[in-house]
RNA sequence: GGUCACUUAGCUCAGUUGGUUAGAGCGUCUGCUUUACACGCAGAAGGUCGCUGGUUCAAAUCCAGCAGUGACCACCA
């Protein structure tokens, strides 16, 4: 066997051992059965791991997921379950487009529109073929047991092939369609956006009066707005019907100031009295509601604005207001604010703060247009065929997609953690529209649907038509739109199985077993993959959501390379190993909650990795016997640490299991940080340096404490078993707890035992004595404390005394403290009384403290009748302890006097 | 406006059905080349659990109100 480093070294062996794990196949579900029987026809396990951008670098955000998979598969691929965790990437449709699209600005000058479609995608498909791979190999740096024999790709052909079935499996049910509605438009992108993809930013701005003056007689109605150039586009003006002020003006018509164009005024109960004047003016073409309105009332809508966010010259010509096409907004805005001051049409201005929608990706403004895309009907009911699912949303034969996602967690189907995300889920479905899911740029999956040049046919088709299903000619033009990214990522958990094929993965992993993934996407991609799995199969995508928060800097703020927050966890990787971050991101964090982190804390487990690996080092280098493990059964304890350090182990054990059970990630790393640094290394490591021959014993600990910190930190605890056994640890069987013990006693003895060993260090510390010299204690032996006999050596030499058990003449002054109600005196030079009067009037305080609030509790009415009767029982015992001490400190402090 | 969180030691956070003296790590202070580890060892200090009420024999924990912080959703003419 090699010698172990002094100091554990995560960079000469992390890749060594990912290299090891992936040529073993365990990653493989198909490989485990050969590997042990305990596979065979074992429970299923399995993750779609959240895809990442084609074109990302790791960031601690995707360390953490990747940290908590990783956990969630090595432990139920220990625990004997057949796992898969299936890895993959996603084109990440905008994202993607906008960086290839700047990147060919910055280095050619060259717009889209200069290169063109298809020399763009295959600029694109460059680009990826660049970055492909990168992503690869960070998930493998963080130690990710994936099978990367199923990758999957969205944009991969087969998995197009599912993108363009359930496209044409929506259409022949009714739940797309296409039609003219007024949509989310990022000028700065090009494209439509998803009503969740529109973010609301609080913003200063104008709100100006207008007036518009009735055409006929005297009247005047002012109307508030802060985009006083959209009312190029009003088409009628609008007040509540309700409204005593405005009534009498409902049927008349106003004038539009400057482009001089006659206007309704129509009474409509959405306008809301309370704002502004009371007075809407409506633009259909440029706001939903006004949409609405518009539609109500058989309003014309103007489309005011080009894709490019300019005035249409078009409609500017066709409706009077030329002197302002092809204007920017702002620059209409100027113009028109000018006209109106200088006619005399605007009342006033007030400033206000208001939320203005901007672009998810961009953070430009978002202008809402109107304009003819594809939608999924999220209302339009379905018959349902599958009973099983049916009885298990418990839903009725017909149902829509939103009731479909509104049972899927209702019915309790599927589980969402932290459960408070259950209710904001099934808000937002209570608040679902129909979704926009065609897109204005060039990279993503083609609609499939194909156009007759000559009868106007359209078609839609998994594969490209050659001619026209109607007429037979062979002129089709494809839609030029391509699909919302999360419409391909929102089949993710059955796409990347085979289907649209009935494969025999798809059959043995779906419905996956767990989702985990950020809250913030919990509506982009967790609900539209419950919908769309819930239409496509009938089925729920996985059984449970389990969701984390977001890793911010110390600050609490979202880490951006602007910042300059940005902790980069392959830097992190370098300078302090896999393991150490791991632990730094699921240590001290909750399921949901956003965590903080620092280079410190990352640092800190650093030094806790190279604590276990020192553990070890003194395990394998101070027994001389076989370095081999000594199997799975726990030896026979010979001492009375051994029995404490082995009923240790065992209540650890159980409590690791159930808390990982429980999702509990941080309190199970907790338990085991506990027990390997305070148990195992402080206490009984220590201990078999005075106990000999305790070799089988630690070596049985650190297999076990190996196997139970595996999926937390799996290269340090793999690198270490591998020298003491040529198997992997990774697929070792999780420990189990042993039942029939009798903990609890001999728990409460070693306590003791420690108390009175800390007790002596503590007065000895109290005295500024050197560590070194050995000093005589003496402690008169009671009949209920003879085992102590037995412990003499261990208190000796790891208190540093020399331990006397009798009774020391206590007329001579020396330094005592109280364990158990017994003194132990403690014999050092320099007897001070002014330390001791100062110790003992410090402990009598607390131990008055105690007293008092034991009494009081105690003396409370009907707390004797009413608390349970091993609290009351514990309580005076307690009571009777604290007076106890209080009057043996007060006997010593009358002595000190 | 609606909903949901959070507020515990200087800092970052645990605290799972209410029950002995509220915990951890870092940081601070004291002392240590104790032969696995100074990425270490021993010891110590530090908290009226945001505030005010209520329920209860018993509240950090349950309820109500208030204050502060944050998130999400809706609206924003």
């Amino acid at each position: 066997m090699k010698e172990l480093a002094k100091t554990y070294n995560p960079k000469d062996t992390e890749n060594a051992i990912y290299q090891k794990w992936e040529a073993s196949g365990f990653f493989n579900p198909d490989n485990l059965e050969k590997a042990s029987d305990r596979f065979w026809n074992a429970e299923v396990f399995s993750i779609a791991m959240p895809p990442p951008n084609i074109t990302a670098v790791l960031h601690l955000g995707s360390a953490l997921f990747l940290t908590i998979e990783d956990i969630m598969t090595r432990y139920a691929r220990m625990s004997g379950k057949k796992t898969l965790w299936l890895p993959g990437t996603d084109h990440a449709a905008i994202a993607t487009n906008s960086v290839v699209e700047r990147q060919i600005w910055e280095q050619e000058k060259k717009s889209l529109h200069d290169i063109g479609r298809e020399e763009f995608l295959r600029r694109v498909e460059e680009f990826i073929s660049q970055t492909r791979g990168r992503i690869q190999v960070q998930i493998r740096a963080m130690g990710s047991s994936c099978d990367w024999s199923r990758e999957k790709y969205t944009f991969s052909p087969e998995l197009s092939v599912a993108v363009r079935t359930i496209f044409k499996k929506f259409y022949d049910a009714g739940l797309i369609y296409r039609g003219e509605r007024i949509v989310n438009w990022c000028p700065h992108d090009g494209t439509t956006l998803a009503d969740d993809e529109v973010e609301y930013r609080p913003t200063q701005g104008q709100l100006y009066y207008i007036r518009y003056h009735l055409t006929q007689g005297k009247g005047v109605l002012t109307v508030a707005t802060t985009r006083p150039e959209t009312m190029l586009g009003d088409t009628a003006l609008a007040v509540h019907p309700q409204d005593p002020r405005y009534k009498q003006y409902v049927g008349q018509h106003v004038m539009l100031p400057i482009v001089n164009r006659e206007l309704p005024v129509v009474a409509d109960e959405e306008v809301d009295r309370e704002f502004g004047s009371g007075v809407l003016k409506v633009t259909p073409g440029h706001d939903p509601h006004d949409f609405e309105i518009g539609k109500r009332h058989n309003l014309e809508t103007i489309n005011l604005f080009t894709p490019e966010g300019k005035i249409n010259e078009q409609e500017a010509y066709d409706h009077g207001f030329e002197e302002f096409a092809n204007l920017t907004a702002p620059e209409a805005r100027a113009k028109i604010v000018q006209a109106l001051t200088e006619a005399g049409f605007l009342e006033k201005t007030e400033s206000l703060t208001h939320n203005v929608g901007v672009c998810y990706r961009c953070e430009n403004i978002v202008e809402p247009i109107v304009s003819k895309q594809w939608f999924v009907d999220v209302n339009k009911k379905i018959k349902l065929n599958r009973d099983k699912f049916q009885s298990l949303l418990k839903l009725p034969a017909e149902a829509s997609l939103r009731e479909i996602g509104t049972a899927s967690v209702k019915s309790g189907a599927i589980k969402i953690i932290p459960e408070r995300f259950g209710k904001i889920y099934l808000q937002w479905m209570d608040n679902l529209h129909d979704w926009n899911i065609s897109r204005q740029i060039w990279f993503g999956h083609r609609i499939p649907v194909w156009y007759c040049d000559n009868c106007g046919e359209t078609i839609v088709a998994v594969d490209a038509p050659q001619t026209c299903s109607s007429c037979g000619k062979n002129q089709l033009t494809q839609d030029p739109d391509t699909l919302d990214t999360w419409f391909s990522s929102s089949l993710w958990t059955f796409s990347t199985l085979g289907w649209p094929k009935e494969t025999v993965d798809l059959m043995t992993y779906h419905p996956t077993t767990i989702l985990e993934t950020g809250y913030d996407i919990l509506f982009f991609w967790v609900a539209r993959m419950i919908l769309m799995t819930g239409f496509a199969l009938e089925d729920i995508p996985f059984h449970t959501v389990y969701l984390h928060g977001l890793v911010r800097d110390l600050k609490g703020k979202k880490m951006s390379k602007s910042k300059g927050n940005v902790v980069n966890p392959l830097d992190m990787i370098e300078k302090y190993g896999t393991d150490a971050l791991r632990l730094s991101l699921i240590l001290g964090t909750t399921p949901g909650n956003d965590s903080k982190t620092s280079e410190t804390k990352i640092q800190n487990y650093r030094n806790f990795v190279n604590k276990l690996w020192n553990i070890s080092r003194f395990i394998l280098s101070s027994s001389s016997d076989e370095k081999t493990w000594p199997g799975p059964a726990a030896p026979d304890p010979q001492t009375l640490a051994d029995q404490w350090i082995l009923s240790q182990l065992d209540i650890l054990t159980a409590k690791v299991r159930s808390s990982l059970d429980a999702y509990q990630y941080s309190l199970a790393g907790e338990l085991l940080e506990t027990f390997t640094w305070t148990d195992l290394a402080d206490w009984y490591v220590e201990v078999s340096k005075v106990e000999k021959g305790k070799g089988t014993i630690l070596k049985y600990l650190l297999g076990e404490l190996l196997k139970l910190w595996h999926p937390f930190i799996p290269f340090v605890t793999e690198q270490l078993w591998s020298q003491f056994s040529p198997e992997f640890l990774m697929i070792q069987p999780y420990p189990q707890a042993q039942t029939a013990k009798n903990t609890k006693e001999l728990g409460e003895k070693f306590l003791k035992l420690q108390q009175l060993i800390s007790g002596l260090r503590n007065l000895r510390a109290e005295y500024h004595q050197p560590p070194a010299p050995i000093f005589a204690s003496y402690l008169e032996l009671l009949p209920q404390f003879e085992w102590l006999k037995e412990q003499t050596a261990l208190i000796e030499k790891l208190a540093r005394v020399k331990l006397n058990l009798e009774a020391v003449d206590a007329t001579k002054k020396m330094p005592y403290f109280l364990w158990e109600n017994q003194r132990v005196y403690l014999i050092m030079p320099n007897f001070d009384p002014d330390k001791e009067l100062m110790l003992a009037e410090k402990e009598l305080k607390i131990t008055e403290i105690l007293r008092k609030k034991f009494a009081a509790q105690l003396n409370k009415k009907d707390f004797a009748s009413k608390a349970p009767a091993e609290v009351v029982a514990t309580l005076q015992r307690n009571f009777a302890e604290a007076e106890e001490r209080a009057k043996k400190l007060k006997t010593k402090l009358e002595s000190l006097r």
